[in-house]
DNA sequence: TTGTAAGCGTTATCAA
DNA sequence: TTGATAACGCTTACAA
């Protein structure tokens, strides 16, 4: 019973072999001869032996630790890849520090310099929209880095993501086919936040190549809540013009607005029609159906694992990769027969 | 331009004084001389010095890291709480590292271990029912740690939660009190659950305290996902004895089990009451809204927070604490008038 | 294949 | 108040 954690030097007094050989055995099996290994197992096991990371981190200069700095948790759906990538990185030996900082950038650059503090060998952000100050403190520490969610339209920084204008345009491709022309959408808040901005930019893009104008009024922008669609969607519903499609940037703020029409008695998709983003599972339950796009987040956290588990080892890596979304069209999003049904 | 990163040694060259007071002078300011303290701090600020964390914590045996091992982030709830956990140690300094299970104690160990090789400083855990191997481990390198969202019935380990079994009782007696006299559950699965095993207790005990029986068979166990409240839903309503109250060990089932109902044409609460657990922010947006009970997630991870930072910095902290739970009534629940109306 | 020994970048002890 | 100097526990040349 000797007090305090067991060290190498423990295991490798037990095992009869110096701390170097005990070392090599534990890390790199294949440089020791089996029945070495073996003995330096036993001890190992008998004695609970845990290496002390810190040690281990200062002498190799890796702490098989990877960051993640996220704008929040409260959102299901980075929730979500957050729990992937935690996986992934556990599957390869690898623990996740986590960041958050609610779409603040000064907090962002704090977080980030905590992580690389800590001596993260890699770091996962969300979006292309950071402070300057980051990427030069990533290039200063040599940190591997990767931009997920978006796409970096400059190319300078490595990504995996989605297009998310060109998501958007698709869902609006698809309400302008079904006869819509006049739209709204519903926004989480932009500032900060490419996805949301690249989203809305994407309904305007679609809707001016058809002619078609989305004026700021038809933009209502609000944080990521049910609550929010709902206020959203009450909003938009007092106008003189009732629009008959409502782009929702977000499955939350999607399933806000239809409780809210709900409780206005409105008949979706016969009055208005509402599409999302993300295809959360609760979008798949509702009745009627929301039709929105569904994004790979499972995928998006284990690429990015795999994206720095890959340049750590030296092995090649795609600079920046998009991840395939896909329309999920549930429930009739078509619009009234009448043109002028639109008209309160 | 020096290449990598500026170590202490060069903040404390550029500032002309010795290593050792350029280490006071950014740890211990008060015990250096101001004059010396602003050389240090500006030559620190100069360089873009970043302390190396591993060094340091090798030197000082702290990491100013906390652990969290939680089952999965893919539950808002507990994405909510360990939002809040993390907000909160960032604000004294600390960084969390995060580590999830999926409900699998062997992999929670490993987990665990990988924390502790970390040199996480404290470690916050979910619930109770845990291998013993893990406490032996905690006490073996002395990691103060703490249990949450239940409260230890052992009382030999801290914690900070809610009596899940009370609070389930106050769910059911307020619907035996309106009148409901035929019960079913629907639960998360309760293996290595004690939160769940406990809620379902909770319903059974009330009931027996009104001399009514919860045969196992008026008990669903599924995993968490809103389709498992469906399905849960679904397979009690094909009963030749439709309950009249289900009580839903989650929100998120019992979204699941309201949206089954809707698409089956059912009225709440007419044909049939439906109650949650946890208040999720959708609870009270659903219209006829959802009867649950609200617990403090949020405090829950900030009380994680203090309990294991207090511990840290030496004072004195509560063995264990109980927050508390409020019913929360949405919607009318009451039964059908008639006692056969439950019938078939 | 194994051992020796020199760091890794801090903090902490002890003198000055 | 400051400066040497010895840890902290491990990895990794280099030698044997």
């Amino acid at each position: 019973m000797s007090k305090g954690a067991p060290k190498l030097s423990d295991v490798a007094r037990m095992a009869g072999v110096s701390p170097a050989t005990a070392s090599r055995a534990l890390s790199t099996p294949a440089q020791v001869r089996p029945e070495t290994r073996a003995k330096v197992d036993d001890a190992a096991r008998l004695l609970g032996y845990v290496p002390h990371g810190a040690a281990r981190a200062l002498a190799s200069q890796r702490s098989r630790t990877i960051g993640a700095v996220i704008p929040t948790l409260d959102n299901a759906i980075f929730a979500n890849s957050v729990n992937a990538l935690q996986r992934s990185l556990a599957e390869s030996g690898y623990t996740l520090l986590l960041g958050s900082h609610g779409y603040d950038p000064a907090v962002e650059l704090e977080v980030t310099r905590a992580l690389i503090e800590r001596g993260v060998d890699g770091i996962v952000f969300v979006g292309t929209d950071h402070d300057p100050q980051l990427y030069r403190m990533l290039a200063t520490f040599r940190i591997p880095y990767v931009l997920t969610w978006s796409l970096d339209p400059s190319g300078h920084h490595p990504c995996i993501g989605f297009n998310n204008r060109e998501a958007a345009m698709q869902v609006t491709r698809f309400l302008l086919d079904l006869g819509h022309r006049n739209f709204a959408v519903i926004s989480g808040l932009t500032a900060h936040n490419d996805r949301a901005r690249d989203r809305v930019a994407g309904v305007r893009d679609a809707l001016r190549a058809r002619g078609l104008d989305l004026t700021p009024q038809a933009v209502i922008e609000r944080p990521y809540s049910f609550a929010s669609g709902q206020e959203g969607m009450r909003e938009l519903l007092k106008r003189a013009l009732r629009p008959s499609a409502v782009v929702c940037i977000n499955d939350v703020l999607a399933v806000g607005a239809i409780i809210e029409c709900r409780a206005e008695g409105l008949d979706i998709p016969r009055d208005v029609s509402i599409t999302g983003f993300d295809d959360m599972e609760i979008a798949a339950q509702l009745a009627p159906g929301l039709t929105t796009m569904r994004l790979p987040t499972v995928d998006l956290g284990r690429s990015a694992a795999a994206y720095l588990l890959d340049r750590l080892a030296g092995r090649e890596v795609a600079p920046s990769t998009e991840l395939p979304v896909q329309l999920v069209v549930r429930g009739s999003t078509a619009p009234p027969r009448s043109r002028s049904a639109g008209r309160k």
